[in-house]
Order: structure tokens, then sequence, then C-alpha cells
DNA sequence: GATTGTTTTTGATACGAATCAACCGCCCCT
DNA sequence: AGGGGCGGTTGATTCGTATCAAAAACAATC
């Protein structure tokens, strides 16, 4: 796995607003986000958008650009961000020569399939309180998974991008996130999020969640 | 690329309604449509189904199970179909000693990804006719790129399956057909649509199609 | 520290799709 | 020929979320 050093070519900082990759942009590296978050988003021509999903660190991003040598979508931070670029040719013929490392580099793929799969899911079958709901533990899960808290923890995105990405408008995330609130089961101090009652949350989801709750991030 | 004849272990038959694979199922191969109709689907623990994809002759199917060795959805014929089996084991030793395969192989998983995308745009975004119309668009242009023709075709799956597929209910689909037809856009008969003024089918998509419109699905 | 613009909350209303329900056409069946 | 089941169409109604609107909280700027 040391070998992998040599493919970093450098640590980019990428600061808050600033994007990372836009769709169109010719493909020449993944990125692995070391410290910070950014949201993909990919948009139509009459410029709606759809958030595809938040990557924090040791997530990997841009794996969609592999198949057309062009990005797919964007890549914003949403904050002071921190990301190895890894150049995709040299990754490639690091793989002929290093097994394990084509074999994580499938799995790492094949992962992605699997989150967007769960997300088809959510957007497909689930209302706004269980989407939501799904939104909220999988964000605890992951960040919990990084060391930080489960149940206390500060949005780095906004209400309209939460929507975007759960296929809701911003008022609805709103007065969602409201709704649980006065539920007792968070507590909501405009981006500081606390998880009162998770076990709520997951029995909204139970049932419908085929996963997304968990953790199927890619891990650089 | 005649190598690759080395790995196809044999032909299978699948008859309508059989399973090729069942989510769950320990992953070992993948599996190329020869010819037939397959639809993807998960499945959340409270039974509500998310079909994922449909897939004709030379789609790839089963890329999602690579990540944990176990097939993350189903695979379903829904007409008397004939696919390769692909064992992934011996495709990932064979892409080590050619270069193209493995590039290949980078590539048709990227291009699942993309599509993931512009579905979730869909999921996310569009209504009902405009869903609706990007679906019978993408078949229509998967269609003719195989040598069929692209305005008169048959569906091989339920106005439910449809439904499931776009997030709709299996009524409105039906109601959306139906509107469609009385605006003189397509003749729908049964399951034999034709496409009499896709211009139209476009107009409604224009802008809001991601690329969805276009084949991004998988060939082997 | 006032000002401007952005994000968020909350309310009232409208609209689109889901739901509930009835009916039809078709295939299979014995 | 007469059931029975399945898939599809269509209508009436309900429900959930979007939309429109206004105000409050906050952030950025000078």
């Amino acid at each position: 796995m040391s070998q992998l050093d040599a493919v970093i070519r450098q640590s980019r900082r990428v600061k808050r607003g600033e994007y990372l990759f836009r769709a169109g942009d010719p493909f020449r590296a993944l990125f692995a986000v070391r410290t910070g978050f950014f949201k993909n988003c990919v948009s139509s021509h009459d410029g709606r958008e759809q958030v595809t999903g938040f990557h924090m660190s040791g997530d990997l991003m841009g794996l969609d650009g592999i198949s057309s040598n062009t990005h797919g979508c964007d890549a914003q931070a949403l904050e002071d961000s921190d990301v190895c670029e890894l150049p995709f040719a040299r990754l490639e013929l690091l793989g002929r020569d290093i097994p394990s490392l084509q074999r994580h580099f499938f799995r790492l793929m094949s992962r992605e399939i699997v989150r967007d799969q769960s997300v088809m899911l959510l957007l497909g079958n689930m209302k706004a309180e269980e989407r939501l709901a799904a939104f909220l533990l999988n964000l605890s899960q992951r960040l919990s998974a990084r060391g930080f808290a489960a149940n206390d923890f500060v949005l780095r995105m906004s209400r309209e991008e939460i929507g975007s990405f759960l296929g809701l408008k911003l008022e609805t995330v709103s007065r969602t996130l409201s709704k649980f609130q006065a539920n007792g089961w968070i507590s909501v101090d405009h981006k500081h999020i606390r998880l009162l009652q998770p076990e709520h949350l997951k029995q909204l989801v139970s049932g419908c969640a085929g996963g997304f709750a968990d953790d199927h991030s890619a891990h650089a």
C-alpha cells in the first residue's frame, strides 16, 4: 500500500465555494478527500441541479469521469478542503502490478454503484420524513466511522442542498426538521444538529432503508 | 479480444420470470445479456421494490456485487433469455495481462455510475410526463442502437415495473401514456408502442434530461 | 454599526400524483 | 362455454409536497 504514495501527485487545497472540477472538464485524475467536505452535482440543460452525493474525508470523487474521459458532475467544496490528486493513468498502470490495488479499485467503483442504488430506492419510494431520517442517520454513521460524534454534528450544506439530494424543496426540509424537533427526536440550532432519539429515526426508516443508512461511501 | 472468449464459461438460459441471481446470492460472475430482457431490482425490508434498471442484449449485469462478494439486487428475466457468464476471478486475472481489457472494464463500471446519476436526476427533479418521455426515448435509442426499429417496439415490462423504475404508481404510468396518445405523440396498443411524434417527447425532456435519453447502458 | 443580501422559518394555497374503487379485456384453465 | 386471475384503463377523492409569500435570523461588506 505504500506504493500508493507514488501515485499521489500532490495535496491540493480547495477553498469553500470553489470547484475541484466541473462537469465537462477533461478527466485526468481521481480525488480523495483528505479533509473538508464536498458536494457532487449533476445539472440539466435548463439549470435544474441534482446533488448526487456529499463527500467527506476518505471519500473518493471523480469515478464517473472514467467512462468518457470527461467529468460528469461538479465537485464543489462546502468548506475549506484538502484533497489528494490521484492521476488515473498511473493508477491504472499500478493496478496491473499490484493485484490487491486493482481489486480494491473494483470494489470502490462497485460500492459507488451500490450506494447509487440505495439513493434510487430513497428517491423512488420514500416519503419526505423517511428521506430526511435516512439522510441524518447516514450522516451520523459516516461521521462516527471517522471518529466524530455520532449524535452531535454540524451540517456543512444548506437546506437547499439537502433538498436537492433528497428530491425535496428546501421548505420541506426545513419543515420536516422542525417537525422532528417538535417530536423531541432531534434538536436543531441552525446547522447544528443533535440526535436526541435516534431510535425513533431508525424506526421511521426501518423497513424502507435498503442499506442507505449504512456507510457505503467510497473509502480511498 | 478473442481472449475474452476464454473467460466465457458458458451460455446460460433463463426463462421468463426466472431469476438469474437474487440480492444476497454469493457473487462469482458478471453476466452479459446475449438475447432477451432483464430487470434489476433492489428491495427494502418491508417489501417495497425499486427497479434500478432494464437490460437488453449487450448489457452487463452484476457490477454491484463486486463490492461485497454478494449480489446487491435481483436480476429477473422478463422474457426467455440467454446470458454469458463471466467469472469475475478470471476477468480480474485477464485484466492484468490485457491492459485494454482492464481499461474497458473500468469504463463499463464508470458508465454505470453515470447512468445512475442520470436516474437520480430523473427521480429527483422531473415530473411524471417528463419521466415517461425520457424513459420512452431512452428505450427507443437503445433499441435502435441494436438494430431494432426506433419508433415501433414492444414493451417487455409491465406498467407497474415502469412505474417502479420511474418512481411512479402504475396508474400514473397508464394515465400518462393515454395522455401522450391523446396528444397524438404516440400510439399505445397494450405493450405495443409507436412513437409518432418523438420530437414532442424530446421537447418535453429537453432541458431536464441530463443524458438519460442517451444510451449510457453498459456494453459487454 | 448600519446595510445589503442570503438562508431559514413559517403560513396559506395550489397542484400533482397516490389512493381507492370499479370496470374491461385478455389469457389460461378444467 | 363458463369461471378465475392478471394486467390495464379510467374516474373520484385524498394526501403530500410544491409553490407563493412574508418575515426573521444571520452573514458579509463597507
